[in-house]
Formats: C-alpha cells, sequence, structure tokens
DNA sequence: GAAAAATCAACCAAAATCATTTAAAAATAA
DNA sequence: TTATTTTTAAATGATTTTGGTTGATTTTTC
C-alpha cells in the first residue's frame, strides 16, 4: 500500500472517530507497526493530527480553519451588510431573480422562511438555496467553470421566459458616467436582461467598486437602484444625482 | 501503443480509483515502468494528476468528488459496470445527453480526455463534469430538491434546442410490456424528449431493476437500447425480442 | 511504589522505487 | 529512400520505503 493511500485511511479513521490506537491502523491498512508510527509523526508535523500515547486523536481547530475561510472574500463585511439589507426588501409572494455573484450569494440566508420563488443563475446559489428550502428555478445555458455561473445564449432564452418582482445584480464596477459594468460580456448580457425583466431592480455593490467600471456595460444607471455601504456623501453625489442610491449604515 | 492512448488509460484508471501504483499501470498498458514514469511525469507538470513514491493519486479537489461516489448507493459494481460500458461507446465530437441519475454519473470519470460536449439535467453531475473540464450545457427549469434534478416546462423548452448523438437515460424500471419507467412524470417527460431529441438513445439499469415498473412511462421498449447487467439468458429473452440489449458481462 | 505490560524512538538492512543514461525501435519529415 | 525526431526498454546507482529489533520510556496492574 501507498503511503499516501495509507494517509489517507489514517486522516478518514480519525475523522470518523476522533481518536484512533496504532493497532487499529495496522490492521486496517495492513502496515507494520513501525510503518504506522513514521507516519503518524509525519502527520502530526503536518499539522494533520495529535499523537497520544497508543495512537492519535483530531485537532482541536477545525474551528480556525473555518474562519480563515470566512475571511477569504475581502470586504465581506460590508457585503453582508448590503446583502442583509437588500435582502430586507424582498416580501412573502415575490418572485425574484438573483444574480450570480458572492454578495448575492450572502443574502440567501436572510431569505429564509418567506414566502418567494427564485430563479438564479448561479450554482453556488442554487445548492445554498435548496439548503434552505427556498423553491427554486435555475436558467439554462453553458456553465463558466471558474465563477460557475449560467451563461450564454441558452441562459437569455431561458430569462425571456419569466419575469420578476425584483431582480438583485452583483457588478464589478459603478461609475457615474458608464453606468453598472463587469468583465464578461457574457455575463453582462443576463444581468441587463434580468433588470429589463424586473419590476424593480437592485444593483449590489460595495464601496470598493464605485467610481470603477470594467469592460461591458451592464446598464445605465437610472436603471437600477444602487445598495452601496459607502459613507462619504459627496462621493455620493453624483450617483444621487441620476439613480436612487440605497446606502446601508454600520 | 500511442502515447496518447496510454494517458487516457492512466488517467481513467486514475479517476476510477484515485490512487494508482505504477506497477498497475504497468500491466494495464504493457508499457515499461521506464515510459510510465515519463508519461506521469508529463501528465504531472500538465497538472492531470500528482506524482508519489509508487505510483500518483489525484487532484485534491476531485478526491473529495470521489468520496461522494464511493458512498453512492446500491448495485455500485454492477453500476460502474454498466457505466464504464455506456461511456466507451461515447466518441469524440459527440454532443451527449447526461440524464441525472447515480449510473450516469458513473459515466463521467470515464468520459475524461474526450473531445466531447455534454448537455445535463443533474446538478450533480454538472459539479462533476465541470472538475473533469468537459463542456457542460445545463437545462434550466425546476430544481426538484431530492434528486438536483431539473424538470418542468422549462428544462424541456430549453431541452427542444438540442439535438444529440447520443443519450444515456436513467431508468427505475425496465418491464417487457411497461416500457421504460420512473416515480416521477416530470422527469419522465424530461426523459422521454432527450430520447426523442437523440439519434441514438441508451438506457442504463442494472438487474434490479428488469421487471419492475414504476408509475410513469418515459418511453416503450424499442426506443432505446437497453444496457444491463444481468447474466442469465432466459431474463432477457422478452427483452431481446423487443429492443437491442447490451450485457455488461463481469 | 514496584513489577509487568504496552508503547515508544532510533536504528538497521532488505526491498522497492526513483532519476538518469544508454541504445534500440518506431514514427515522422525531407 | 535517408535523416531526424520521438518513443521505448533495459541497466545503472542513488534514494525512499519498509518491517523487524533494540533498549528506553510510559502506562497499567497489583
Amino acid at each position: 500500500m501507498l503511503t499516501e493511500e495509507r494517509h489517507r485511511i489514517i486522516l478518514e479513521l480519525l475523522a470518523e472517530k476522533g481518536v484512533v490506537k496504532l493497532q487499529e491502523l495496522v490492521e486496517a491498512t495492513n502496515s507494520s507497526e513501525s510503518t504506522i508510527r513514521r507516519d503518524l509523526t509525519q502527520l502530526e508535523k503536518e499539522k494533520k493530527l495529535r499523537r497520544i500515547h497508543g495512537g492519535a486523536t483530531v485537532l482541536q481547530k477545525k474551528r480556525e480553519e473555518l474562519s480563515v475561510l470566512e475571511k477569504s472574500t475581502k470586504h465581506r463585511q460590508e457585503k453582508k451588510q448590503i446583502a442583509e439589507y437588500a435582502a430586507s426588501l424582498v416580501q412573502n409572494g415575490d418572485c425574484i431573480y438573483l444574480d450570480a455573484g458572492t454578495t448575492t450569494l450572502e443574502m440567501i440566508p436572510h431569505l429564509y422562511d418567506k414566502d418567494i420563488v427564485v430563479v438564479t443563475n448561479g450554482i453556488m446559489h442554487l445548492d445554498m438555496l435548496l439548503e434552505y428550502d427556498i423553491p427554486t428555478y435555475l436558467l439554462g445555458g453553458f456553465v463558466k467553470k471558474k465563477t460557475k455561473a449560467l451563461i450564454g445564449r441558452g441562459a437569455l432564452q431561458a430569462l425571456q421566459s419569466y419575469s420578476f418582482d425584483k431582480c438583485f445584480i452583483g457588478a464589478n464596477g459603478v461609475h457615474y458616467e458608464y453606468g453598472y459594468t463587469t468583465p464578461d460580456p457574457e455575463e453582462a448580457m443576463v444581468k441587463h436582461t434580468a433588470i429589463q425583466l424586473s419590476q424593480k431592480a437592485y444593483v449590489l455593490a460595495d464601496h470598493s467598486k464605485l467610481n470603477e467600471s470594467a469592460f461591458s456595460k451592464i446598464a445605465e444607471l437610472h436603471e437600477a437602484v444602487l445598495i452601496t455601504d459607502d459613507l462619504a456623501e459627496e462621493w455620493l453625489e453624483p450617483y444621487k444625482a441620476k439613480t436612487t442610491v440605497e446606502v446601508v449604515t454600520k
């Protein structure tokens, strides 16, 4: 049996039981005692487990790893606040469109228990929506590997057969002159179409997106309400002149 | 044996087992040790696998998916064999439809490195297809929580805009009188439509499905080739009278 | 607390695996 | 066809892995 394989088995067994005896591992892997000892020493050095007399236990710092993940996205706090506010705009009976993107993803936990129907083009969103038992329709189309978003002709066509009370769109750039923008033209098309099909459209963008612009235009400023978190009034002036701006305060 | 073919075999074996010993590969390809070594070195550089002492393993990402598969379901061995055979029917350049379902899911590792386009209605399938870098289109529509399959009007409509060289469908019942069946009428509709849109249609069903029938009819027997694993000739007689049956031997 | 049992780290030599070089065979190009 | 490149197989010695043994250390038992 290969070292790698053994290590996997050890860690799996460990995750399952919390503690393992050396002897168990010897049996489970058909290896000698000294081999297992060496494995344990190595895995301990890699911080995958902690050795104890007679075997090994899991580390207690699972939590830390999770919190590291939590922090992974930038401006997470701001995004969360924006998302929570946006979710509060959703009312029972609404049929909403959720655009793929990390900010809109954060909305989902706050949609729990609302009596709504959601349409989305984000596979990541879908998984979470199902977890929260929210009835969901997915657009069809080509799957963009990097973002797991549905784009292209198929997505547009699928979109045409719906109409929404509200839509919530993410944008990479918000500029008082160039409007809402995003890098991928195909995604921009989908976002734009969703906005057009909605009674009320919202773009979610934290302050780092303000005065930035990306390659493809999604829509003009006036076509959607901007939800952001910046507090400096002077920065917002040019936007307020052109559209409704909802500012989420801390 | 051509290099390319060897590489395909290596990656397939790897996708199936998660880890392979160098010696296994030597046997599987009838090549020398040094040849395999060179292959492994090259494939590692291409980030298709990771070398370890004594062989190679899949990359970390794919590992998780494999473990999901491991745990899934009864008759796994049979399903695997059926799936592997089905995958062998897929040729470069094909555009195929993969129905949601555990058996068709098993096909995916064997599709690795083939030059194909896949359309599916299974979210689980999608995730795995992306991992294996296979260009994928997803049907739209309502998401059935339990099976993570796309069904309903939206899915049917999305389906209409494609046509396939081959489709691979799962069925819960195969009966010489009632044909292919499945419990959910909405799913049955999708499956039936896919069959109609394909040049060549295959239904994948292990022997436990034979002579069973479920609520909703997918199609008549003659509309699709049956791929199964039962060996008892007398059981197969009535089916062979009505359609082509491909029996996967052990 | 002392003896017995279990577990440990450290070491060893055998076996397996490795990278590299060599030369033959096969595929490709001119 | 010949020349050139690619692919393969075998041989080399270096490196890694392995199972067993040692005596030291820890845990258990009385």
